[in-house]
DNA sequence: GCGACAG
DNA sequence: ATCTTGTCGC
């Protein structure tokens, strides 16, 4: 799929923040999506600097795996709460950017809005790609909720200090942890919520996102060694 | 100052 | 994220 650039990745925390601050007004936090027919998951796996970025295409509803694709590549940004996505998201869109279909949908592995400067990794990516995106972290970045019923298919509001709904607390298996929904881009929040359901095969993670973990996991274990090269976008 | 803190 | 043994429950 086309992947375009709004940004240079070499950036310090502090100029990554000010970018997050203006990708929060090209966020578009509503929307629905006809019943999609290919929905893409994506995930990172690690060994040491080294990130697998992996992506996945899923038939709807059935949910089967057509097409895989893995890019990797050096990443030097560390890991900062609130700042993810300066870490991951370059390899991502590299990733996404190998994609031969087109997905309709996309699961992120990581928080959408419910972020402290509502701009998480889900919403990063959805505005590069310009598609309906879903972030689905599996604990809490940002906001405070009441604990969900232990049924599957519970849900409760995740707000932030001032009250204001930014996600929600999804019990996708009977009594096991929750998980994070909130917008990524182009969708809101109870289709958000609907299709993390829809897209339940039992398992705790929603299948998008479990098989690009798996996909990651045996593309660090059996991947070769090599680190593959890719532009790095323009800037603003 | 202290505690919290996606992956 | 990654490291890393046993253990609880369906």
């Amino acid at each position: 799929m086309q992947v375009q650039h709004f940004h240079s990745w070499d950036v310090t925390p502090k100029e990554a923040i000010q970018i997050q601050q203006q990708l929060r007004a090209k966020v578009i936090p509503h929307g629905k999506v006809g019943t999609p027919n290919l929905i893409a998951g994506a995930d990172v796996a690690f060994v040491e600097d080294i990130a697998h970025a992996c992506v996945v295409v899923l038939s709807f509803p059935k949910l089967d795996v057509l097409e895989t694709v893995v890019h990797k590549a050096k990443v030097t940004f560390p890991y900062i709460p609130g700042l993810l996505s300066f870490r991951e998201t370059p390899a991502l869109v590299q990733a996404f950017g190998k994609l031969k279909h087109d997905p309709d949908l996309i699961f992120i592995d990581g928080q959408g809005l419910a972020h402290p400067r509502a701009a998480g990794i889900a919403c990063h990516i959805g505005v590069i790609l310009d598609r309906p995106t879903i972030g689905c972290a599996k604990s809490l970045l940002f906001g405070t909720y009441k604990e969900p019923k232990q049924a599957r298919g519970s849900v409760s509001d995740l707000c932030d200090d001032g009250g204001g709904v930014i996600g929600a607390v999804v019990r996708t298996k009977d009594g096991v942890q929750p998980v994070f929904v909130s917008i990524g881009h182009k969708i809101d929040l109870a289709q958000a919520i609907e299709l993390s359901l829809a897209c339940g095969k039992g398992y705790r993670i929603a299948e998008p996102t479990r098989q690009a973990d798996i996909l990651a996991e045996r593309a660090k274990s059996k991947g070769g060694h090599g680190v593959e090269q890719g532009s790095q976008g323009e800037l603003f």
